[in-house]
DNA sequence: CAAAAAACTTGAAGTACTTCAAGAAATGGA
DNA sequence: TCCATTTCTTGAAGTACTTCAAGTTTTTTG
């Protein structure tokens, strides 16, 4: 829960009643490689922040395959935002990918703490801004690179990262397939 | 204006004294067809309501083309969300379809209104919340739906503004040319 | 540590799209 | 209302990818 708090905290002033109350209204779990945090067609009613750790964002196809379309490591929130937004089913999954610390909040609960804790309001008001904003340049990534580009681009930004996750779920992330980017890292393309 | 307020006041309540602080904090300007409301690389100090019209974030390719990766119409906003967010460079190009009434606010003058107003910081947390959904989605029809069923889709889903934008730029925004969505919509594919 | 499972690679064949070029149709401005 | 501009269409050729299938390597687990 430290981590959190210490990710909250520096974007926003809370003092120790509202420290409280903060954790109060989040649970704090730890969830096993390839545990299933959220199934699609469950009630979205919650999202996670990943204190230490790293999940998955899986969409299911229509023959069967999964997709990964987000990352979330260290300080990252994921979920179905739109699902969670409506209180509506999940289209997506969310999986951890390694052994992870995680955070829940449902929605009764953020919508609660937003509006007892302004400053609350404030962070995540932040937060999804910069999420809208990164969203349009994945966009512009997907629409102007090649394959390659989107590999190397993917590459030099997160380096690390790539290390982290099986190549194909970042093939997938990329949007390409998973023998299409082992001849790209091959230089067999 | 009254558009405007109007649009807000359906999220949150204001008093008087707070409408009127909103109004001054932001401008309302015609926009011609074509003109440009915010160039790629000049600094993206400000994003735009549409009170009235339509607007598109455009994207220039390295060939020169000209993607449009979001379209905005009546009680939508639309920006470079990043460089926004960081005061920096623009990447998109912001540009009227239609002659177009638009409530601009800059960065500096969000930041005071939502400091001095929480229904404000409440309102864009709440609109950014909602876009982070909507993106999450549109990465998913890109990435689970053929070029013909985005076309499909964004017909049912949107079909009065297929009418109103170019086919060309529908097609861009769907991520795919111009040319194969003719031949998509004339059946010959 | 061995066996099983998961992840990665490779080549061959196929396909959903793009690009180019040119003409036709629709729209807009003086 | 007419000319210029913009938008849409069509076909032919090309390509950046996908899919499939099989084998290899790496990682996980009891």
């Amino acid at each position: 829960m430290e981590e959190f708090v210490a990710h909250i905290l520096k974007f926003v002033l809370l003092n120790n009643e509202e420290i409280m109350f903060l954790k109060d209204m989040v649970s704090e779990q730890e969830f096993a490689k390839k545990e299933i945090l959220l199934a699609q067609n469950e009630k979205a009613d919650r999202i996670f922040f990943v204190s230490k750790g790293c999940l998955r964002l899986i969409l299911l196809s229509e023959k069967g395959t999964e997709i990964t379309t987000q990352f979330a490591i260290e300080n990252w929130w994921l979920g179905d935002m739109l699902a969670f937004y409506n209180e509506t089913e999940a289209v997506f999954s969310v999986q951890a990918l390694e052994k992870s610390k995680v955070v829940t909040v449902t929605k009764k609960n953020l919508d609660e703490l937003v509006s007892k804790i302004p400053q609350l309001e404030r962070y995540f008001r932040m937060c999804f801004q910069k999420t809208a904003g990164a969203d349009q340049r994945r966009i512009r990534y997907l629409f102007t690179m090649s394959a390659e580009e989107r590999f190397n681009n993917m590459n030099t930004m997160f380096p690390h990262f790539i290390q982290r996750v099986p190549q194909y779920m970042i093939a997938s992330y990329l949007g390409l397939s998973a023998e299409f980017l082992s001849k790209i890292r091959a230089g067999k393309v």
